[in-house]
DNA sequence: CGGCCATGTGAAGGGAGCGTGAACTGAGGG
DNA sequence: CCCTCAGTTCACGCTCCCTTCACATGGCCG
């Protein structure tokens, strides 16, 4: 998982404990330009900011963090009590709150139910197959949460074999349909992007495409087993 | 306003204090066929109910409420402290939640930043995305704090777009669903007026519309993970 | 081991797709 | 009537990547 955002730097020790507690990762931060400078390849899985020893500085970070061109999101906000009526002025800037002095649990039950609800209401429509991820809806590919940068007929092959995994196609069979009915042109030209794809995936994860001698190729594992 | 419904019956005395002193209207009912017996004309504005005296029915109810063909939102659940570690295996009855002994003024800013949230999606006047904002009552737009000047067109499309973010559309797509379904006229047309976009977003923002080679454009990031 | 076939690999060309500047059209206003 | 502006279309050029080819590698058979 990937970290969440604290604020400020260093966090209060009641939140360090409960997250600890609960086992979610984190980082903490004292300005915007930290938050930027730390924030991992994935991006932060969301941020707690405490407002109650500077209110000034945690909203402007929270308005920061919000404006930017992907906001963060789920952002939880730590208040005291006295601080509650000042919240109805800033809806936009925070997903839940919570009331310092706090129970971990409830801090614990807060960030289940951000970030159950935030992944509700963004379902896309995904094609998975073990550390492989494709987002139909975007055109964007993953594997292992690394972004991968494929072209337009990769995606479409790696899309293809990835819904119908360990079956075997012919290169005229994937020609056919994934290039379309009236395509005409050499076979190998399935071979070259079968090469890139596996590049792309990286040594690690490049087993994911197997070939079959004689045949034609195999996206994941065989079905042997069932 | 229309009045909140309350579980049990009667409620416990702390909640309809902090209701009355928060103004909000209320009736209660001790099921659910009470619940739709009394339930207004106009529907229900909410339900906070209590679940630290009778959790089974407490959870019983939010769910019928959850199940009807308009389920009931926004829901607020009042639980105990050693509850919250019940409340994983319900996320999708409840809309938030508050622990107990509360302070009125909590229920009250929970309360309020519920209306406030689930009032976005009933009346979206205002488009926002990252630095992006889209005045659909007033027509403007601005990115970042400084006003757009944009053209009819530029408006729609920045609009659409901007309401389905992540999502790679066609030109095609474009034109049926910007300009309309009766339009016909060359592809080309979508290409200018995005470029125009992203001149007028400025160079600091242009790559808020990223072009998806052989298949259309999208507007800002998806989010992996989820 | 050696021949043969299937597949992996590197490189090069050519064409499709898109950005860009500019012209054209029609509506609206002074 | 001329000017402006929004929307559309066109031509040009550049970039990217799809395709192809030549060669290398490797497995299977005798």
């Amino acid at each position: 998982m990937e970290p969440l955002l604290l604020y400020p730097d260093p966090p209060p020790p009641v939140l360090v404990q409960a997250l600890d507690l609960a086992g979610y990762p984190w980082k903490a931060a004292g300005t915007a330009e930290a938050a930027t400078r730390l924030e991992p390849d994935e991006g932060w899985a969301g941020a707690v900011v405490s407002a109650d020893v500077d209110p000034e500085g945690a909203f402007a970070l929270c308005r920061t963090l919000r404006k930017r061109d992907l906001p963060l999101e789920p952002l939880l906000v730590l208040v005291a009590g006295h601080q509650l009526a000042d919240l109805e002025l800033r809806e936009d800037m925070f997903d839940d709150f919570c009331v310092s002095p706090f129970q971990d649990r409830e801090l614990e039950a807060r960030l289940k139910h951000l970030f159950w609800r935030t992944g509700q209401g963004t379902r896309p429509e995904l094609v998975e197959y073990g550390p492989l991820i494709l987002n139909l809806e975007t055109y964007q590919a993953a594997i292992a949460g690394r972004p991968l940068d494929l072209t337009y007929m990769e995606y479409e092959l790696l899309k293809f074999l990835a819904t119908h995994p360990g079956k075997v196609f012919t290169r005229e069979i994937l020609l056919s349909r994934v290039w379309g009915y009236e395509y005409y042109g050499g076979a190998r030209t399935v071979d070259v992007h079968i090469r890139r794809l596996r590049a792309k995936l990286g040594t690690e994860h490049e087993h994911l495409i197997s070939t079959v001698r004689s045949v034609g190729y195999r996206f994941g594992q065989s079905r042997w087993g069932l």
